[in-house]
DNA sequence: CTTGACTCTATACTATACTTCAGAGTCTAT
DNA sequence: ATAGACTCTGAAGTATAGTATAGAGTCAAG
């Protein structure tokens, strides 16, 4: 199999050579092979895992939870099972944090749609009700 | 008017001493009066302002944010026009978050649903979603 | 064989919003 | 007067996900 430079692997997933580094001292990455002179070399195994983790990030999982799906991955003894329940959760998370900003849309739309936006900030009823009680 | 604690106004603001220690560095609580002895001395003013900062982060403000919009709503010649512009603003970045989240949210559901739920990871299809190219 | 591009390590820095800690001094109730 | 609670400062630590930098060494093309 070819073996590919920190750079090039960089240019093909994406990232940047500090990230890779980066990842490999999280443990997301498996510490690679090295020249002679101490030089990473990757293998195509590697890109892959790397897309992967974009893929997963841009579903919202955080480095460490990759890193958990990526060592169940590699287990042999892990069933699919075990990754459909890591994802339903995160799924919940997600649905969760959806509700959450829906309630602070709805608030500050409220806010804003009362504010005639003209008059000083002492009538403001954007400040008006950030500053009451409840 | 009557001087309170910092552990009194931690107390009726619920938040942490500390975090109004941190506030105060940060600018968003002007440095307090202090007694002989250094202790500082709060008013019902300060108490409005935490609870103010602490509605407007459930609002999806950062504290700095919440700084400028303190800042403007101390300054006389500002109109509630800017104080509306920044929550319309702040709307909008609420808006874009939900997107994302929802195009995550069905993204993963998808996958959820793809996924039979036993067998080997090798045959996981989201794993293998994870992995694929796009 | 030289030059420019690339890579190495280790450390520090970014942003956000705090929290924790040590060690010293102060306040209040009994 | 003394014990326990409270407060002070300044620095360091937490979590997340990297980015930046210095100084040294290596690689490939002409």
């Amino acid at each position: 199999m070819t073996l590919l430079s920190i750079g090039k692997v960089a240019k093909r997933a994406a990232v940047s050579v500090e990230t890779i580094r980066f990842y490999e001292r999280m443990g997301l990455l498996a510490e690679p092979q090295r020249k002679a002179s101490g030089y990473r070399q990757f293998s195509e195994a590697d890109i892959r895992k790397l897309i992967f983790i974009q893929h997963a990030k841009n579903l919202g999982f955080s480095l460490n939870e990759i890193k958990e799906l990526l060592s169940l991955q590699a287990d042999g003894t892990t069933t699919s099972r075990e990754i459909k329940n890591i994802a339903a959760h995160k799924l919940q998370d997600i649905e969760a944090k959806i509700k959450m900003l829906e309630r602070m849309r709805q608030t500050l739309q409220h806010l804003v749609d009362k504010c005639p936006g003209k008059g000083p900030t002492s009538e403001c009823p954007i400040l008006d009700a950030l500053a009451g009680e409840c």
